[in-house]
DNA sequence: GCATTCACATAAGCTATACTTAAGTGACCA
DNA sequence: TGGTCACTTAAGTATAGCTTATGTGAATGC
């Protein structure tokens, strides 16, 4: 990377005018007075042997190559904050933010919030329950929780000691209705579409197979969020088939229980990713500790499964 | 934006030793003595609270800070320099960096390039054959040739004035061993994936089903690109169902001939994609009204064929 | 084992970059 | 027509960023 970049006050001084489209909000977002900024776009211009602003009466605007490098200007500085808040961050031992799916957030997270804070509370939580994510650096995240099949590539991953099986679930009362797999045939049965995604396919067609019950549901209310199924579960509604990670604490507390104790094993599991070198840190030490703390807490309901991998079950 | 980074030219040194690991590798790159660079590093430390840089005997390592940010700092600086050259860029009204798809640049563009150079000796031609372009300045391209359904958002978008059909194609000894549509049954018949897809497909089971014929060919030869697929028909392997786009100049030459005047059409056009603003710079709107005279004089091929949507001949 | 070398740190001093205040220009507006 | 607003220009100044020169500590070589 050669160094022929013009100085760079001016180009953060360009980056800001073109922002605001005025010199005089640029000068004062930068705390310099209004000449300052003229000279700084001046000089740039000096550099590049054209315009960057054409000057109107009372305003100002991009000229074409004004307009060729603003955004990558903005987007360049940006780039910089953020790779310096990430620096920042690593000094900071007291917050710790997260980032999950909706469900994991909402039915694994959000239910042992309070414990947490009561083994750290010199540690201050923040969430961020979103699927879309790419650059933990740039969005300010210092760890990860995801599902499914990535490749993290740069990153530190864990896979957590957890395999993600699926098994029907309902509510005590609904339970008592049902008491037999077979008459799950007459029950309301709850799709949840957020695992559709599974090349060999967890679904109730799967399950069915499994217990050899001829019977492949079709009607039935579907959610695109696995929490939203649970709820519905929880509700009343009907039988859903639930993910470990978005019942167990359910059916730890008995607001669900799964009569059946046949599970589907996915085979795949949650990590835990951060920033390579990251891992160390205290806040993010403590964090994945008390994770597998809490996950060892639920084991015994796991250990009740009888779980077979959802490969075993698929037609042809 | 506020502005709470620290002195600029402090991070471009950190940036340009983290990519070396090295302060003196750094001064070379930026010109400065190895002396100005150790005081950049220090200011950026005072300026952050900790050390960025663990300095070992004869080498340097990263902090956990410095690892923190030194990849956005590195990505920061490059989309920096990357705008600036694209600015540098508007200035430069001699060369033209184009890219479309690998069989447009192959069988449209390449064959043509002669006689653009023969129209605009001032302008010297450089093309990038890819699909995956997702920023034209970040990658340094005046104009970009696409097809498909893009959003085209942000972008100065101007779509050809040609409807991309398809139709069969072949050589003129092929053509005489295959005198009646119904005859290709026995032809080998060439697949282009390429355009696999379309919604309505415009393939080969649409083709026959437009001619009314009762054949949906499977076997035969297949190609991920449309230049690979005509190059087969070129060769005499079999037939092929030509886009326009890819075939015209073949067909015009006489190379390949059309003997079935029935072509299917795609209802999809090329657009002439560059950056807002850029769209009168001289030398794209030279090559703009090129290619458009270049359409225009093979526009007789295009008349001479029966052409009907594709969409008219799904099943169902 | 001692001198050499290599890579970075530090000191002292200089220069030019980036800033200030103050005055100037031209266009819009009341 | 005078006031205001937004940017420009001029002149002077402070300091950021650079240089040369010297210092430090740990590998390397003989």
């Amino acid at each position: 990377m050669p160094d022929r970049l013009p100085p760079l006050t001016a180009l953060r001084a360009f980056d800001a005018a073109a922002r605001h489209m005025s010199f005089a909000k640029a000068a004062e977002e930068l705390h310099v007075t209004p000449a300052a900024l003229s000279f700084q776009i001046k000089s740039l211009e000096e550099h590049l042997g054209t315009q960057v602003f054409r000057r109107l009466n009372r305003a100002v605007e991009l000229t074409e190559a004004g307009r060729a490098m603003a955004p990558g200007m903005a987007d360049g500085f940006q780039t910089l904050a953020a790779a310096w808040r990430a620096a920042e961050r690593t000094l900071d031992n007291e917050t710790l933010t997260v980032t999950a799916g909706p469900a994991f957030t909402a039915k694994w997270l959000a239910p042992r919030l309070y414990e947490f804070a009561q083994a750290h509370p010199e540690i201050e939580l923040r969430f961020s329950a979103t699927l879309k994510l790419v650059d933990l650096t740039r969005d300010g995240i210092d760890v990860a929780i995801r599902f499914g099949t990535g490749t993290d590539e740069g990153v530190y991953s864990y896979p957590l000691p957890a395999d993600e099986w699926v098994c029907p679930v309902m509510t005590p009362e609904m339970a008592a209705r049902f008491p037999t797999p077979d008459s799950l045939r007459d029950a309301t049965l709850i799709f949840d579409d957020s695992i559709a995604f599974l090349k060999p396919p967890a679904n109730w067609d799967t399950w069915f197979r499994m217990m050899g019950i001829d019977f492949a549901p079709k009607a039935g209310p579907r959610f695109s969020q696995a929490d939203h199924a649970i709820d519905a579960a929880l509700a009343g509604v009907g039988v859903a088939l639930g993910r470990r990670s978005v019942v167990i604490k359910d059916l730890d507390d008995g607001r669900l229980v799964a009569p059946f104790p046949n599970a589907l094993d996915t085979g795949v599991r949650f990590r835990f990713l951060c920033n390579k070198g990251a891992e160390m840190r205290p806040q993010i030490v403590a964090f994945r500790d008390w994770i597998l703390t809490e996950i060892a807490k639920t084991e015994h309901i796991t250990d009740r499964m009888i779980r077979k991998p959802s490969s075993d079950f698929q037609p042809e």
